[in-house]
Order: C-alpha cells, then structure tokens, then sequence
DNA sequence: AATGTATTGGGATTTTGTCCCGATATATGA
DNA sequence: TCATATATCGGGACAAAATCCCAATACATT
C-alpha cells in the first residue's frame, strides 16, 4: 500500500490526481489539501506512513516552496513530487535545491506520473523530459551570465529594466562612456548581439530584482 | 438535466473537471474524449441532446480551435467553453469570434466553472476576468498597432525579429535613414521609449512571422 | 614583488536615434 | 478634375549609444 497527500489548491487537479492514482489498487489518496497552511498541520500530527506527498507551487498563503521546506526540515526522507504550470527554470531548480523527488510539468502528468513515483520510491529524482531541455539551456545562460563581475550586472539589470544609458550613468554615479563600455562587454559575454536577444535571455533568466 | 462532453488530452483534467461537474446531481458527463477527431467524430453521430462541450485548445491532432471551428459549423447554437493553460490573449480572441461561448482560465476554473455554465446556457459568452484585463490591455495596444502603416509594421517585425538597422535597411533596399526615422515614429505611436519595452509588446502582441 | 582581475574612463569612429523638413506618389472624396 | 489627405522615402543637423583599443588605478592572491 503506497499512501499519498495530495496539496493543490485547484479542484480539477486535486480531483483528476486523484482518481488517475486510484486506477492502481494499492495506491491510497489519504488527504488532500488547498492549501500549503492546511497541508503542513496536518503532516505535523499525522498518525500513518505517507510515501509520496504531490505539491504544488503556486497557492495562496505560504506556497509550495514553503511548504515543502517545513516539510522537509521536518523529515528530510520525506518524498515530494512538484507539480507545476509553470515550467520555469528558475522554479525547478528552487525545487531540487530544496530536495524534492521530483518535477513534474503539468502539461505531461499523465505519462510521467507513474514513472516519476517509481523514481521516487527508489530514491531517484524524476524531472518531466520537455522540462530537463529547458533546464539545459538555462545552465548554459547561467555559465555566462557567471562570467559576468559585479559591475557588469548590476548595469544589465539596470538596463534590462529598461532604464536608458544616460539614466544608469547618473544613478550609479559612472561616466555615460563606462555605461556603454560595460554593456559592450557584457553583449560579448554573453554572445549576444542585439538589444533584443539581451532582453529576451534576461527574460528567462530572471536578471532583475 | 443537462448533458457535457469533455474534450482534453490531460487525463487530470478530464478527471477532474468531470468529478467537479458530478457534484450537481442534475449534471450528466455523456463523454470523454482525449482528441479533437474523436470528439467530432462522436458529435456526429450522436444521438442525445449535448448542452455543453468542454474544449481544450492545445491537443495534438487538430486542436481546439480546428474541432471547435467543424463543430460550430455543423450546428452553430451549440455551447462550447474553452479551457485553457495559456492566458495569451491571442487565444481567447480567436476562440471568441469562432462563436464559443466562454473561455475559463484553467488557473480559476473552479470558482468560474459554474459561472460560466449559466452563462452558456442563457446564451451569454463568459470570460475569466482575469482574462478580462489581459484582453483589455491587449486592445488598447492594438489601436496603437493599427495606427501603424504597412511599412511601418514590415520594419517593426524585422526589428523585434532581431534584426539590426543596418541589415534591414539592406534587405528592404532603403536608406538607414528611412529605417531610423521610421523606428522612431514607431516608437512614438505605441508610446514606447526604449527598446525593451517595443520588444515585450512586440511579444505580447506577437508581431512576428 | 609580481601577476591577475576588476573598475573606471578617454580617444576615435561607427551606428542609431530624434526632430524637422521637402519631394513624390497614390488615393479619396467632393 | 482639382484639392486634400496619407504613405513613402530620405536629407540636414545633432544627440545618444555602441564598438574597439588602450591606460591608470586598486585590490587580492600567490
């Protein structure tokens, strides 16, 4: 008997999850919850054994994130499967960097789910295939973007904020030709050529703040 | 008594949109169908009455908006509300002037869902109003955009392809002058300042091809 | 003391952007 | 058909931004 929490706080998934887990026999939807508040009490003063909690991240009140941690801090061998809309980079990573047994994109739940379950009881991390693409390329960003000093980023979130080379120069207290030299180099860096490449790579790598 | 199909090749969603829909006794889900030629092919042949046809957009074969468009066609008072993950608003206009009579973001579906159905059934379009203000931005953008003479919109979409001035006076045959003189009125009938912000309404508005 | 890297900007040149204006071409409508 | 509107194309004159090369200073590390 493999025994689940379900925490979403959408009613079509909560309910689709759940039956798509009782087409096999020996799987048990114990509770479910909408939201990470209700979720965490009750984990806290469960009586039974619960193999895999499904999470997902975007909820009112404190999060998927969240909760997870909590979960996690309190019985780190705790398996937790995310479950999310959003298939950005920057969330998937935040879920593994917290421990999660796996990332599950909800566009492909259907194929992956028993898969990423299986991985997860044998301690392995499943990430859904269309997402691991996504993750790759964001590394690769990630590499250059590390090359960059301090300097450099702090102009490009100016910049891609959409502030004008005359306005960085005055608030950061720098020449207009330091702006424009630095933004070159950071161009070159990042093997980028137009204005627009620059913004849609700070897009996806979340250069701002 | 009032009788559904489901059309969405998620099997939550489908699951979970049904379970939802059972919690009214006077609800009868006739259908299930994970494609667009199943779903038209059942429609065809079929016997009962159908009040309301759930439809997803993204589907492999032909899609929402195909099996939306042949089903319409084929009997242009029958009620389909479209569900989907994308609040592009491109999406929800095109849905709408095929004849739908709602589109529910999958992100509210649950408060909306019950909503919408009535609005269906009393003839009335229903949208998710947080839909509501992607399209209305999307609008006011649009006027702009169609203030935008012929010329204007090639030269825009070479720019927000990536292009660089120089190459696009190249390839159009015009004066980098031409080329400059026209991005900045561009720029000043969308009341755009810089370059990011022409590239995220360039996105949003998908001026592109 | 030496080497590496970060930071800052000048010089010189090229590329873009802005605002104003004039020349043509092509409707459009009265 | 004549007048008026709109679109298209670019020059003039500047201003702003980008590019590439290079030099001075600062700081840390080995």
């Amino acid at each position: 008997m493999i025994n689940f929490l379900i925490v979403d706080d959408h009613d079509i998934i909560q309910n689709g999850l759940a039956s798509l887990l009782k087409t096999r026999p020996h799987y048990h939807v114990i509770n479910t919850f909408s939201s990470g508040e209700e979720a965490y009490r009750f984990y806290s003063t469960k009586k039974e054994n619960i193999d895999i909690i499904f999470m997902d991240i975007t909820m009112a009140g404190f999060g998927g994130f969240e909760t997870t941690k909590r979960i996690l801090k309190r019985n780190p061998k705790q398996k937790i499967l995310i479950m999310s809309m959003h298939d950005n980079p920057l969330f998937i990573e935040r879920a593994i960097d917290l421990g999660v047994s796996g990332y599950l994109s909800k566009n492909d739940i259907t194929q992956d789910l028993f898969t990423a379950i299986e991985y997860a009881l044998n301690n392995k991390i499943f990430i859904s295939p269309s997402l691991k693409k996504i993750i790759e390329n964001k590394k690769l960003n990630d590499k250059k973007i590390q090359s960059l000093t301090a300097r450099e980023i702090q102009i490009l979130k100016m910049i891609t904020k959409g502030k004008k080379l005359t306005e960085t120069a005055e608030i950061l207290n720098l020449s207009k030709k330091t702006i424009a030299n630095n933004i070159s180099i950071i161009k070159s860096k990042l093997d980028i050529e137009t204005d627009y490449e620059l913004f849609a790579l700070s897009k996806t790598n979340e250069i701002t703040e």
